[in-house]
DNA sequence: ACTATAGGCAAGTGGCGGCTTGCCTGTCGA
DNA sequence: TCGACAGGCAAGCCGCCACTTGCCTATAGT
């Protein structure tokens, strides 16, 4: 299972994720030819596979094939657990600032 | 303004990112010794400054100075905008498989 | 059977990111 | 004032990642 952060750092991989929301269940083809013409990304459709197979591992896109074609399907479930990570508003420890704080000072 | 997805793509910048949702308004030093104790990350200080830099161009980090202190506090905001950009629950198009998706099957 | 289409595999390359190292500035305490 | 401490600046190294290139497989159409 891959890194869904890293899944997400690359800019090209995020216009495809905006693609599939947009149009959910596109070929490779498809989507390179999307990418080109409204996002202006001219990578070859070797690079936008790899990054299809980057977002595959990630969970975030499912693959079905279908004779010659190959769909992609957006899946968001990994992105929900992102932002709960550190946007759980449990009322978190303040550090006392104005005391001594020798790099621990509660130890 | 630095990438928020690329802040996001590193796991020791992630880790840190967890110290100050614990514990909120830490140094740098305090933060170095936490990740080495409580994540067994053992990197040197400068590339803890330097995940921090990269943290605060995010936005993601907000330093402030105290005398000899630089207190290192938690932003959230940049965060609330990643899940929803996907995550938007509007009923998005479907592409007609069965049909004959050459590309794109309406131009 | 032949061709065009949709996609896959693998090797190679260039640039960027993470990390270290060395040295410097600035602040507080005794 | 002097030394310990917190942090900063800059150069250099190295591995990974995105991308290309070349060739291959497989399905559909005629």
């Amino acid at each position: 299972m891959g890194d869904v952060y890293q899944a997400l750092a690359d800019p090209t991989r995020r216009k495809i994720l905006d693609e599939l929301t947009e149009r959910d269940g596109q070929t490779l083809f498809e989507i390179c030819a999307r990418l080109a013409t409204r996002h202006q990304i001219t990578s070859s459709r070797q690079a936008i596979s790899q990054h299809l197979d980057v977002l595959a591992a990630a969970g975030l896109v499912v693959a079905r094939r279908q004779g010659r074609y190959k769909f992609h399907h957006l899946d968001t479930r990994p992105l929900q657990s992102i932002a709960e990570r550190w946007l759980r508003p449990e009322p978190r420890q303040e550090n006392p600032h104005e005391d001594q704080p020798d790099q621990r000072p509660g130890g």
